[in-house]
DNA sequence: TGCTGTATCTGGTATAGACAACTAGACGGA
DNA sequence: TCCGTCTAGTTGTCTATACCAGATACAGCA
């Protein structure tokens, strides 16, 4: 219950309370909670406090009000949202699948005027490219190519290519990888995704950039992949943002 | 300023104002904001409606407070996410295009096995299925397939299909939009694509299928689209989860 | 039968005032 | 110089009250 003389504000040991209620199954989704009145009355409280409390918990998601209704319990919240920044492996570790890579192309190369304006380098500055073939439980999934710039990867080299080159990039960053910017489109093997993936000309892939960003906003890297159409779809949870 | 004679909620007037300063960057990150006080003096209208407004702001992330010294302006957000519940009319608008369609098909009918499973009901349950295809600024976009529980739009009509679906269907839900599931796939058309997208047959499209949930959890509709990959792309963006 | 008020629920908005908790600077004494 | 204390200002919490607007059920009328 609530207890007045507890230095926690009242509104949030409320809040703690109809929370409990929702742990313990005592309130489902679509339940309808009593009214503001209801709870003011019940605890002796002010019907603003019970406000305070209840705002906090449509705020966080728990609860939904409908004017004239009531008040109800939400869904149940959806874990981890899947628009985090994820690496292959991540992603493949989290579809119960083993990744593993090959090696195709690792090299340092200057940066073509395209990619220094998304790198926000300059034109004649020094890339990484690596080029992988990423598998799941050693079937060929996708083919990717990273471009980071030479400077904020120093000292890379193709033995870091084979496993994730995170683990090696990460803990040299000026400041932590931050956020991501994805564009998804659908296109058609060519010569060399067929050759790469094992899949006729022509077939359908899909292919996802990534700008990866630093907290500071500094551009960190970027990716482009060609996912097999037949093995990878992509998936995401939204929810609604109430304006 | 603020009208007090206006039918816009004095707290949501304020909050406007506050994000007007903000934008003309009369007020930026950093910066002491008036205090609550002196809002509620200025306007002639209560603190508590002044701490309604700026509750709100900080919410969404706009200010932040820091109880004894005042309220500051918070570094600007990176993006609005797009992981939030859009139609096909918000997404275009949002890229600056003029949303239309064209419809193809309305009917009511005996809903299949499969999707039966997707949107929770009985298989002989009756559905809709609106197709229309898709138009931004007039060209065609997207071949797109609504399918939604006669019980939850009781009423629909074809001239509902000819706009937004939502604004009709929206407020005769039992509990609001909350939450959707989109996989997002590469392929090519056939006949019926190619027809309705006016693109020769095998040329790559994007389908996406959302599942679309109300708050307490029921599934409210499928939805199947085409996409010509010409002309759109998918982007989202994506931020680092603590953990 | 079918429509239309109306009473009475609900949450939404707004007021005025009170005291608590915290911050920062001014002031004065050791 | 250093350290408490005082004070004025800030946000945080809470109360009691009022009226508005949407939803719903039902009585009563056409």
């Amino acid at each position: 219950m609530v207890d007045k003389q507890s230095p926690l504000p009242i509104y949030f040991q409320l809040e703690e309370e109809i929370k409990n209620r929702i742990d313990r199954k005592e309130l489902v989704p679509g339940d309808l909670i009593p009214s503001e009145r209801e709870f003011a009355e019940q605890h002796g409280i002010s019907r603003m406090t019970v406000r305070q409390a209840i705002s906090d918990l449509v705020n966080e998601g728990y609860l939904y009000r409908q004017k004239g209704k009531g008040t109800f319990v939400a869904r149940k919240k959806i874990e981890q949202p899947l628009h985090r920044v994820t690496s292959f492996t991540e992603d493949m570790k989290a579809r119960g699948m083993k990744p593993s890579s090959r090696l195709v192309r690792f090299e340092v190369v200057a940066v073509s005027d395209k990619t220094a304006e998304e790198l926000g380098v300059q034109t004649s500055d020094l890339v990484y490219e690596i080029q992988r073939v990423r598998l799941a439980d050693g079937l060929p999934m996708a083919v990717e190519t990273n471009i980071i710039p030479v400077h904020l990867a120093e000292g890379l080299t193709e033995e870091h290519a084979h496993g994730s080159l995170y683990d090696y990039v990460a803990e040299r960053l000026p400041s932590p990888i931050d956020y991501a910017r994805q564009v998804i489109e659908s296109s058609v093997a060519h010569e060399s995704e067929s050759e790469a993936l094992g899949i006729p000309k022509g077939s359908p892939i899909l292919l996802i950039q990534q700008n990866t960003y630093l907290a500071d906003g500094t551009p960190f890297e970027l990716v482009k992949s060609a996912y097999r159409a037949d093995r990878y779809k992509f998936i995401i949870n939204m929810h609604r943002i109430s304006d």
